[in-house]
DNA sequence: GACCTTAGCGCAAGCGATTGCCCTCCTGGA
DNA sequence: TCCAGGAGGGCAATCGCTTGCGCTAAGGTC
């Protein structure tokens, strides 16, 4: 404040006002161990007197830790943020973060050169751990992150399910199977799905949550049902084509992103088939596109906030040394008109 | 525990490989000059045989400089990822810093609590500079980190005109006008707008332009024809329940964003009102959501990439010690389907 | 009262980079 | 042959913090 220097006070000038050495305002700091109250009351008032504020660097120096964590978004720049739910979780990440007073590098490895320097940067021990967004299979970040030993943890179940892989994810084939089997319940019997990229673990356990619905309400699968997708509004509409010209008699349609239920709901509206009269349409994610949707969207609820919560917390266990953990988050049917 | 033995290689590794000292070692990393041509030739294999990579933290100590900017959003956190225009500013920014081997730092400073954490931990000097994205004049972020000398590039005109701060900007006022000057050139004559929130210079400045090519076509300003929004899609849908009872002739309507647009369209549609037929609607900002409307929408593009872009020279500028400057940047009118 | 613990805390050694200072050479002009 | 001038590069101080080491003094035990 109204320190006439424009100098930053350091933990000397802190000592020297609580009369004490920096030894001692390092230890009130670390949080108090084997400092006496009343060094404790003195070193507090005099931090709060000065304005100190730790110098990071400085930290990081002695001890090895920069006390950042890497958000590292490896999807193509399209899906980016076109996709609500990368925002969604960016924010609670960023919030859930703060509140440990951990700053977020935002870091996004598009381009096969990003990707490169993102690597180097965090191998060079910049961040204290990484929170990686991405689940397809064929990238190779997931595993040269694992092999550099850089504390880590998955958005999304990793497509190696063999390494040991901290991440955290909501229940897709639960979360499907719930969807389908509402789906039968309202009297529906031809149910379709567009499904997610099928090199992602999302896709593939959304599928899988749907057959094992059909089986379980006996309904025979029929490859004509199945029309895949990216998870893209422009994937949704194409595969709710496909579908139409596949099988005109169906009566339902999981679809396995609401950005993709978008693009199903224009395709069935040009084509004269009305929601839900004629056709039920279920979502998968619960975004802000569930609610903009007409009509709007029943869908499955991603529950983004626990799972930002989730993966800081066991991403500080991680860096704290703690063994990788797994967390699966259940899934939560929100019905509305669409179905 | 994961504490591997293999050390990171430092500046004394690669001095020792290079044959070269320390200070030599630095003097290459910092430009190269007065070293000679073998010695630099040996330093920089040396780096490279070692894989060395700079300790920011080491570097920080003594430059004073963290090699790091923070993006600061100090929306309310409703409007923080609904608004595309948020996301692919943050993604070209990111994009822009990472050429220079710059981190960025996201901060969400929604909450009171979280604005004081981080004008903490920004003017600890833990960040060389300050991407703001802040628009309401209220608040009081702006003249804060300006009055603690913090490099700054606001993105939007600053509420405080008065205070020298570095801006870029898009043309609100001449993009406004445009886009009404082109209803007006395809015959509308009804023409009312729906604007952004006027705390803010976006919303003051496209409201202004509007109101001049009103002037200018020798229309008569009706505040009948005036409606405000915040720029949420709701917004707009309210915005023009009004305007649809106050001026039931109108045969256009300018909406400041096109989210708004949105909401304007849905609106219009429930009315029965068809769009461009009855009432051609012009957007503003050409995002995600232009393109997803029914019909697309016709609206004035922001130059999102040549904003990030130039925010970003400033703020490098800024911290290079140069004056703050302002950019104002032209907005192109991309005509679609809506008007 | 002598002897041990042990809590509290000062001391000072680094952490890895930058940079001012100075010492060597080398070159060229007188 | 000498010396001035300048380029190249080594040396070491310095940035702010953490933490192991060891000293002091206050209790506890017998």
């Amino acid at each position: 404040m109204a320190t006439d220097r424009r100098r930053v006070p350091t933990i000397h000038d802190v000592a020297r006002v609580a009369g004490v050495s920096r030894g001692t305002v390092s230890r009130v700091l670390q949080g108090g161990r084997n400092v006496s109250a009343g060094a404790l009351a003195a070193v507090e008032g005099a931090i709060k007197e000065t304005g100190y504020v730790v110098n990071r660097a400085a930290r990081q120096m002695v001890t090895g830790r920069s006390g950042s964590v890497a958000f590292l978004l490896t999807e193509p720049q399209e899906r980016l943020f076109h996709d609500p739910n990368f925002g969604v979780l960016l924010r609670a990440c960023t919030a859930e973060l703060a509140a440990h007073d951990i700053p977020l590098l935002l870091m996004i490895a598009g381009t096969e050169g990003e990707r490169r320097r993102n690597m180097r940067y965090i191998a060079a021990g910049h961040v204290d751990g990484v929170l990686l967004i991405s689940s397809h299979h064929g990238d190779t970040v997931t595993a040269e992150l694992h092999a550099a030993e850089v504390p880590l943890v998955v958005c999304g179940k990793p497509a190696d399910a063999s390494a040991r892989i901290a991440h955290v994810a909501a229940d897709d084939r639960g979360g499907a199977r719930e969807m389908v089997r509402y789906l039968y319940a309202t009297g529906r019997r031809r149910i379709a799905t567009v499904t997610g990229p099928l090199d992602t673990s999302g896709g593939v356990d959304r599928l899988a949550g749907y057959r094992e619905a059909l089986a379980e309400c006996g309904l025979a699968a029929d490859d004509a049902l199945v029309a895949a997708g990216d998870y893209s509004r422009g994937s949704g509409a194409a595969a709710a084509e496909q579908l139409l010209g596949r099988a005109r008699d169906l009566d339902a349609v999981f679809v396995a992103s609401d950005l993709m239920a978008q693009g199903v709901l224009t395709v069935l509206e040009r084509a004269g088939r009305r929601v839900p009269e004629d056709i039920a349409v279920g979502g998968f994610d619960d975004s802000e596109a569930a609610l903009e949707s007409r009509p709007a969207l029943t869908t499955m609820r991603q529950p983004y906030d626990r799972i930002s919560a989730e993966m800081i917390r066991l991403l500080l266990a991680r860096i704290g040394g703690q063994d990788p953990a797994a967390v699966i988050l259940p899934t939560e049917l929100v019905v509305r008109d669409s179905a």
